[in-house]
DNA sequence: TTGTAAGCGTTATCAT
DNA sequence: ATGATAACGCTTACAA
């Protein structure tokens, strides 16, 4: 029913006090006696009274909403980034305005909106936005974190290992005594994907396996997983490396079902993020773990390195990832190992 | 670099008009030349002026800002929603503010967050949020649409019908020729996993079919329904209810797994959401469809007619779901159906 | 149609 | 330590 906030200025009135003196007790380092920002708070707390944060930020310039640009959050993987960033944000007194990028959209439009809203600092986690947007953002005064995204320009990232982990993979398989490996990739020119295969692909050679076999380029779906084992089964891999679990786990059913194969006692399979279907009963896919905490975290510290002005804001954090080993691997058959 | 963004004061001295002349032409209907309206259009658009929207709020008491209020968004079927909501909130100029409630809360907090940034409108996925933190926001002229949760208080709330859809199952089995039949729940006392149970009871005895067990009781996750089918599976049903995808497809893993029967030769499974898994090969469960994009057409629907203060806003809609047939139930076995 | 001026609810700079 | 008062960038009567 009290359809109308209360004021600083009518709290003031009804304390005797002026308005300056509500503000300061409610900004952080101000000088108010103790005496008079007791009172305040306890008839403040007494009658609902809360600051208006518009009015604030309009004062102040600066803004405690935080731009979050994304793009086909389809996979849990990029579900449980924004779970945990959304809390940590919260946590911080941040508070995430969510952008998530239509088809076609390059995330200009988006950061023109976040512009007028005055927000400073921008968390992106699609690898969708157009780099010039971003560059631009960041080039007046503005601040920008890439998740799992590499940038020329003067920007803070933090990303997974790609190319530490994807080795870890290839020696797994070299463990195992494995000879013929494949590679199946996420959608064609995704960075990611490149990388993880670049680096598996060099370390596949210096173990002096081969790569008999190189599928994918499609999406990063379950059904792109099915269709690309069976594109590359015919070069009788003895183990597969996919880009991420999604395409795994289809392909691990397309191996088991359409196949007749059996894994991992026929072919051994490698999944890429650690979403957590990979740990169900029934999948347990052996996997490259990224570690959503710590890239939260990274983003977070990066975050408050950038509204504090701190020279960290603009740091290229590499997070390490672990090779979670569980049922889809096992030593090749008739090998030594 | 051009860290200050251009004011409307300013512009209007280029231009030589007026300050408000500058706000008439980017308000809606306003009284301006079209002559003005396009050279004022013309160089805000060269110079790069946007409107503030802060101070449009400050002024107007109204933002765009809509509170999205969710709670452990762990499954896809949130995600979707998510995912849905906001891309068509943005194409109505509305911009999600994100609260993820952290472990405990129960709302009330973040809804005086919301408040502070004058925001009226909120929409509620969550659950968890206490039904007095609603009912207060509501009182004092804002608006709350509520997904998948229904309250007595005056708000607008869109759910699919749990009723109508668990009686289909109900009457699926009955004539796939099934005697025995089992429901396995969500967390206990969950209105909606009880919405489910009870329409299907009811719907199983009317048909004369017996309810031979009832599980559940814990997580909405894949563990829990590897352990509920363990637990129900004693009773010997020959059909199974769960009340979502996550547990059916955990119970048929363990079903097909451990206890070494046929999904649907032996027993047959329905899940409920229709998550993308469920579609998967190797996965082709039987559900039942929540329409997300139905949904998510409502809630707008209940936004605008919010944002406009139109009747209709406190209206509660049910949305029909589908079952989805796919390969996980089939006729009973010796059964003459 | 256009301009003037008074808010909107803060913060910040002065005095006192 | 506290109180005036001028921004902040807009919207909106009211006047011209």
């Amino acid at each position: 029913m009290d359809r109308k906030p209360l004021t600083s200025r009518q709290l003031a009135k009804l304390l005797g006090v002026s308005q300056s003196t509500i503000s300061r007790t409610f900004s952080r380092e101000s000088s108010v006696s103790p005496k008079t920002r007791e009172k305040v708070l306890k008839a403040a707390d007494q009658l609902g009274y809360r600051p208006n944060a518009i009015a604030r930020i309009l004062s102040k310039h600066e803004s405690d909403i935080v731009g979050v640009v994304t793009a086909d959050i389809l996979s849990p993987f990029y579900l449980d980034l924004l779970n945990q960033l959304s809390v940590k944000m919260q946590k911080n007194g941040l508070h995430p305005l969510l952008f998530n990028l239509p088809a076609g959209a390059d995330g200009a439009d988006q950061l023109d909106v976040l512009r007028q809203y005055n927000v400073r600092n921008v968390i992106v986690i699609s690898g969708r936005i157009a780099s010039s947007a971003v560059a631009k953002w960041a080039e007046d005064g503005r601040s920008v974190i890439l998740i799992n995204r590499k940038m020329d320009a003067n920007v803070g990232s933090v990303r997974s290992d790609n190319t530490a982990s994807s080795k870890l993979v290839a020696d797994h398989f070299n463990d195992l005594g494995m000879k013929r490996v494949a590679f199946i990739g996420g959608p064609t020119g995704t960075p990611t994907s490149m990388e993880r295969e670049a680096a598996f692909t060099q370390r596949v050679a210096e173990l002096g396996m081969t790569l008999c076999a190189i599928g994918g380029g499609q999406e990063y779906s379950h059904e792109a997983g099915v269709e690309a084992v069976k594109s590359v089964i015919g070069k009788e891999p003895e183990a597969i490396f996919f880009a991420n679990d999604r395409l795994a786990i289809g392909g691990m059913f397309a191996l088991r079902g359409e196949l007749s194969l059996r894994v991992p006692d026929d072919i051994s399979i490698v999944g890429f993020d650690d979403i957590d279907m990979a740990a169900w009963t029934g999948i347990e896919l052996t996997t490259v773990r990224q570690d959503v905490t710590a890239i939260t975290d990274a983003a977070m510290t990066l975050l408050e390195a950038a509204i504090l002005g701190q020279p960290g804001a603009t740091d290229s954090v590499e997070i390490p990832c672990a090779l979670i080993e569980r049922k889809t691997t096992r030593a090749r058959r008739n090998s030594p190992a």
